[in-house]
DNA sequence: GCCAACGTTGGC
DNA sequence: GCCAACGTTGGC
């Protein structure tokens, strides 16, 4: 079982829109790490915190549940799509979604100054200098980490 | 295969 | 809006 941080900008999608959705494709990622994991790696039944990036203030804001395995993001065969990539194909996709669904929204917001001021959160990938992976595992004991900071 | 140019991410 | 960090592209 791993666990998993995806981010998204509030603007685009939030876990508001989650809510209201119930689940949804995780489309649009056009990074190959990342395309890596929702192909390769995430499990249904596994959790992911969900992250609010690029926004007032930015941090986790409550949790989603992987639904679906890895498949062919199909907003990269339409033109008309911002994500559209015309090297991908139905017959050789190049770009994965997975469904993830709503599971939880935390009563406050987990900040990106709290997590960093977190000591036990120095190996999160997300606190790494420079990364801009919109999805990342993190190990159980960060999991746990960080759904204990939720519960304070 | 190198690397400069360019585009994007995302915190501030 | 700025800009550091990083990934991708494409000429050579």
């Amino acid at each position: 079982m791993t666990y998993w941080l995806i981010k998204s900008e509030p603007n685009a999608y939030s876990l508001a829109d989650l809510q209201r959705d119930h689940k949804t494709a995780w489309h649009g990622v056009r990074n190959y790490q990342a395309r890596n994991m929702l192909r390769d790696q995430m499990q249904v039944g596994e959790l992911a915190f969900f992250y609010h990036s690029n926004t007032k203030v930015c941090g986790i804001v409550g949790i989603a549940e992987i639904c679906r395995t890895g498949y062919p993001d199909i907003s990269a065969f339409d033109p008309a799509d911002k994500y559209f990539d015309p090297s991908s194909t139905p017959a050789e996709p190049r770009w994965f979604v997975v469904d993830v669904q709503f599971k939880q929204k935390f009563a406050h917001i987990i900040s990106l100054q709290a997590l960093r001021a977190n000591a036990d959160l120095a190996s999160l990938l997300i606190l790494r200098k420079g990364n801009r992976l919109s999805i990342t595992p993190l190990t159980p004991t960060e999991w746990q980490t960080i759904l204990q900071q939720a519960t304070e």
